[in-house]
DNA sequence: CGAATTTGCGCAAACGTTTGCACCAATCAA
DNA sequence: TTGATTGGTGCAAACGTTTGCGCAAATTCG
């Protein structure tokens, strides 16, 4: 027994296939009682309306797409869940692919998805720069068709949109407060090269040092990648230094707690000998040892936009982009700077 | 301008909409001559074909539905990436639904997969218990339709199939371990009470205890959820014990990560004076402080598995369920019991 | 050289819906 | 009573593919 269709019902009922249509949308021209009783049978028989086929007349799958860098990175996991709660409740589903952080791999991903019909797609943590608003013409896309949202990315063009968090200020603000401890010697620890994101820190990391009379030492500021293994390598780097840092920011929380990990392992006091800041205040950030300090992100708030913002351009309205402010968190990772140093 | 079709198409290369479907597909029955020039006009035109129209007429939509309770478990989400990748190298796209933890919840989203016609289901650590043969039989599944393989999970049934760890065996090899470094008083932090796992956990802690000649004290079991929140008070209530325990096994690495940060806070030396040990070997159990002993899953391998298995079912062959053995991984969180205590 | 086969392609049905339009019966207003 | 309106339903096209079948032309075979 394959599935129940709509034609099934139809001559169940001893009607046609359209009218059952109707009465299962409640069209007002099928007559209550002729509706109950399709509906009825409809209930008893276990139809399921074909998405498929719906889909293929309405010209909407009432699918969006997402595609992320890794679901394994916390930030992009809490988004993902915002964004399918929000996405579920507004009757939408969610098609999901990872590009490895790889832009040629994320290109490709959008490609499939829109090879699925999507309505409209959700990129996180998008590398693939200004080739957004290319991937869109080659489709064929009108502004108002599938519209692109990125989040914790930005990129011009119709009908791509954003949502992100000011990240220039959140590093201002870490650097201000790591100022007033009395730290003077701050590194960073950077994020992925391609990442809007990583710029944008690193770029805040240096106004915050310009802002607050600290001079900018390029031994100071280590690569990485947003990841855990990053801790080890940059902490070695920065220790290496003549005049070792007496605080770090890092691109994010992974990062920072892989560098307080190093730190534990090399006997190092954190944050006696060492102040550490993240960002993103991913959920582990409150149980690392020590807590960590970190510039939060509302990445559920994010998930959640994102995914009325695709909505509400899919509803021909006008949608704007949102950048959010990320507080600091203070927790026990960052301290005075004790004189002696 | 729309998404082009197969006849605008066979339109331009005055040929029928049928010579072009073929073409593409190389279809021996078409000229080579007509198949290169149909191609590269369909290439030029920037033709994609259109996946529901396809997956109408052949009844497959080459799409996978994964439901979660959590993407932001790391567990889950080491999960659902190589099944990402698994899935995307044999043509599948995932669809993603997320029941979080609640039952009801998860049916539902399996019903909503379903409207959207997945060929298979993966339900990632559900909690719906033997409900899954009811639903499939709702649905009027025979046992070759769509597949559905519980990972971390098992139930019975035509067309149910299973890629587990063995849990019980885990428990126990991590209990044997703890009592070769001397431990007498070893404690569970229980995982969710609903699931599969945690029942087997909680069974080979048991089992381990006896095993090994040690008494077990209920009041050396104590509650969770699998969550960071569990580790603050499930340190509280053993540490208020008359008689508290030197070592800890916990259901997961998130559950013992929180405890670590707990211990850390209340001043108490890990592991000198409580050994702790994980499950599930999540990236971040290497990077915690201490670095966390605990029991790996090969996450990936059952992502993978998860998938490979679905294809297999899908494709008709026969397809058993798969249980893997999970090891200790020695870190820094365990030690020899100092003979004062 | 005629018959049988192969090659290359088009027609049309099918997948399961939605929806514009036409149609008939009943009700209503005049 | 007649004409117009309304209410209820069915027909058929459409969405973009795939695929069984049929048919003509070209090729092969005896």
């Amino acid at each position: 027994m394959t599935q129940v269709s709509i034609t099934d019902i139809a001559a169940a009922a001893g009607v046609s296939a359209s009218t059952v249509s109707r009465a299962l949308q409640d069209n007002p021209r099928i007559s209550p009682a002729r509706r109950d009783e399709i509906k009825a049978l409809a209930a008893q028989m276990g139809y399921r309306p074909s998405q498929v086929a719906r889909s293929l007349v309405t010209g909407c799958t009432h699918t969006l797409g997402v595609v992320v860098t890794d679901v394994t990175d916390p930030f992009v996991a809490e988004v993902m869940k915002a964004a399918e709660a929000a996405s579920r409740t507004a009757g939408y589903t969610l098609l999901f692919a990872s590009s490895d952080r790889d832009p040629e791999r994320e290109l490709e991903a959008i490609r499939l998805l829109l090879d699925r019909q999507v309505d409209g797609l959700i990129v996180v943590s998008g590398r693939a720069g200004p080739r957004y608003a290319e991937i869109r013409s080659a489709a064929g896309a009108t502004p108002a068709t599938w519209p692109l949202v990125l989040v914790n990315n930005e990129q011009a063009g119709p009908g791509i949109y954003s949502v992100q968090v000011d990240n220039r200020a959140g590093a201002i603000r870490a650097i201000t407060y790591l100022k007033a401890l009395g730290h003077r010697r701050i590194a960073f620890v950077a994020g992925p090269e391609r990442g809007r994101s990583s710029r944008e820190r690193l770029e805040g990391y240096r106004q915050g040092l310009a802002a607050n009379g600290l001079e900018l030492r390029n031994a100071q500021v280590v690569g990485g990648a947003g990841l855990l293994e990053d801790g080890p390598r940059a902490l070695a780097a920065l220790m290496g230094l003549a005049e070792p840092p007496t605080a770090v920011l890092c691109y994010n929380d992974l990062a920072a707690i892989g560098l307080l990990a190093a730190a534990a392992h090399a006997g190092m006091k954190v944050p006696a000998e060492l102040s550490v800041i993240g960002y993103d205040n991913i959920p582990l950030s409150a149980y690392s040892v020590p807590p960590l300090t970190t510039i939060d992100q509302p990445k559920a708030e994010m998930g959640r936009l994102s995914v009325a913002m695709c909505l509400q351009a899919l509803d021909g309205q006008p949608v704007s982009n949102v950048t959010l402010e990320g507080q600091l968190i203070l927790r026990e990772s960052t301290t005075q700077l004790s004189s002696g140093v």
